[in-house]
DNA sequence: TGATATAATGTAAGCCGTTACATTTCCAAA
DNA sequence: TTTGGAAATGTAACGGCTTACATTATATCA
């Protein structure tokens, strides 16, 4: 029992219809260019045989693979799932494929990411935020593979990219928190080296603060990783702090929640002791309770107009525009005026 | 502005270096069977060209890619995912990489993503249960790629699996809901066409039924799609019958969230007014208020055997032994007494 | 009916690596 | 110095598909 017990190619199916390869080629990618008889006899044998095309070699002899890459820092949460999924639905229908990699939001192993895409043939690359080593940008132009950057939108920025600005967004965010009567601030941030909208967030938040008249530097920040036991492990500390914050802001969703959990179990009342705002506005925001207050980033609208700019791009050459779309703001329940009961 | 200003190729890098593309070959492939020399000679040319050898070539000429696709119903929650990332983990140890593709739990989707992966060289093939078209088993077959099946583990199943016995699981869990007094009892699930665990969830909870002497045609049965919303539109429905179950079993955690959500928005008190029980205890069940009762699947434990049988069959041929894991009953709060109140 | 346009098919040259086998280089032992 | 064998390198066939170009069959028109 050999492992490989000899797959059929089309040269087998050529052999088997009487054809040449060139026929049986032209039956799968152009059908209307071979005659009904031939085409439907082709398409028998294909069937008998269980043929199916060796993608390497189709992609080495057409030099090109119909593959879009997207490289995500994670699938372990729903933070790019549905971005991710406009993405792909979009991309079907212009005739793409979507091929997926993560990276733990860890830089090494994103270009190691992006060397397989490359390598394995991606006509185009979506990649999520601006900030990497220069080298990768280098390597993806002497490879002539086009990249689009979402999830970040940065006005006057050399690359196109589809996405909001974070800064912008929290900024906003910040205001209304400060309007509230909050002046002792947090954020349990994700980790901003090599991350432009953890780094914008944070400033968006600073911004904010100092056009409000309060002291930038009196924002507490923690740096952490994206799991809801973190979120609950750096609310925690906060918590315990002798300065104790009455709004926490959270680098996304999923940490918010760790913190809303951790809040609960401390018996701490979430918004009258403290308030809490999540970032993306995934269907946890929703779920958790209290429903938490955040920013609604346009996931699918992302998404989707990513997989059009692209698709044109690889189809026609059509440029790729700069877009930028607006995140907004959700207020559900976990934001509240400042307690007063603290001195 | 060509769209691709010539792909540096090993033939490049081996005239650059004055060697011939075998010795590059080897550089990259069996370092140590090339003089110091001239491998630092290569390495440096090939930074300085950018070279980055072309998969499909690759593939083509070495038969084989190291690389093992997984196809899972869904990325857009994180059912998966964590037994996924344990996958992709225990993977890369062995040297291979991971090809994800998800099916929308859509069988005809889900074959023409086996159709893609096999196309692409995948060496094996991760399946999430046993219930497919047997051509595309026999499919499989005559190309030769292996397949492990996975989050199911049917006794006496001719095709190895490594998981749980989902109908022995659910059995337990009923009978402990039943014991509680429960005889009105409700299941919202996936759709079962096609989906062996969804099927063998129904069937266990109906097995425990019968076996506690309740009818087990009175067990209200919703079959949905598998998002938050569908479990909360399920679960009104349920309320609003005048066969108010007492107890709800859901098919995963992520419709017993829904669920949840409804019952606050309806202020019926979970576990006072009804019972909620998940399935898979993702981290959402944790963060869930009130926290969910539900079934704990070894996701990690599962992926991670899984990653080591299927690297083990293609490194070696050693055959792929099923394996049997358990689920774990978790009680936490979504569970309690039959309420008294109702006739 | 013959000339010509058009449709259908065939031929064969790549695409870019790997690797079995052949050749050359180098060094130690005789 | 010669010689044998190991180490380093080279040569070239091959893998499965696409496609430009060449050829043949079929349809159209005067």
């Amino acid at each position: 029992m050999s492992l490989k017990p000899h797959t059929p190619t089309l040269h087998d199916v050529a052999a088997a219809a009487g054809v040449s390869t060139a026929t049986v080629s032209r039956c799968l990618n152009f059908p209307d260019q071979v005659s009904e008889s031939t085409r439907i006899n082709v398409i028998c044998i294909i069937n008998d045989l269980g043929y199916s095309p060796n993608f390497g070699a189709k992609a080495m002899a057409a030099r090109r693979t119909n593959t879009i890459g997207a490289i995500i820092p994670t699938m372990e949460n729903a933070i790019f799932a549905r971005g991710l999924q406009a993405f792909q639905e979009e991309l079907r229908l212009h005739g793409f494929t979507m091929l997926v990699a993560s990276t733990s939001y860890c830089p090494n192993i994103e270009e190691e990411q992006i060397r397989s895409l490359v390598a394995r043939g991606a006509d185009a690359l979506l990649l999520i935020g601006h900030e990497r080593d220069p080298e990768i940008y280098r390597f993806l132009q002497t490879q002539g593979v086009p990249a689009l950057v979402t999830w970040a939108f940065t006005p006057g920025s050399v690359r196109p990219s589809i996405g909001f600005n974070n800064r912008a967004a929290i900024y906003e965010m910040a205001t209304e928190v400060i309007k509230l009567g909050h002046t002792k601030l947090a954020l349990i941030s994700a980790e901003t080296a090599m991350n432009d909208r953890a780094k914008a967030r944070h400033v968006g938040i600073q911004n904010a603060m100092t056009d409000a008249g309060l002291k930038p530097s009196s924002l507490q920040f923690i740096e952490t990783t994206y799991n809801i036991e973190d979120g609950a492990n750096a609310f925690e500390k906060l918590m315990k702090s002798d300065t104790r914050p009455t709004a926490v802001f959270c680098g996304n969703d999923v940490l918010a929640v760790g913190a809303l959990r951790c809040a609960r179990e401390m018996k701490i009342s979430v918004p009258d002791d403290v308030s809490i705002i999540g970032f993306d506005d995934i269907e946890l925001a929703q779920v958790a309770y209290p429903a938490l207050t955040t920013v609604h980033v346009p996931h699918r609208e992302m998404g989707r107009r990513a997989a059009i700019a692209l698709a044109n791009y690889v189809k026609e050459g059509t440029p790729i525009k700069a877009v930028e779309l607006k995140a907004r703001l959700v207020f559900r329940e976990t934001l509240g005026p400042a307690s007063k009961d603290l001195p």
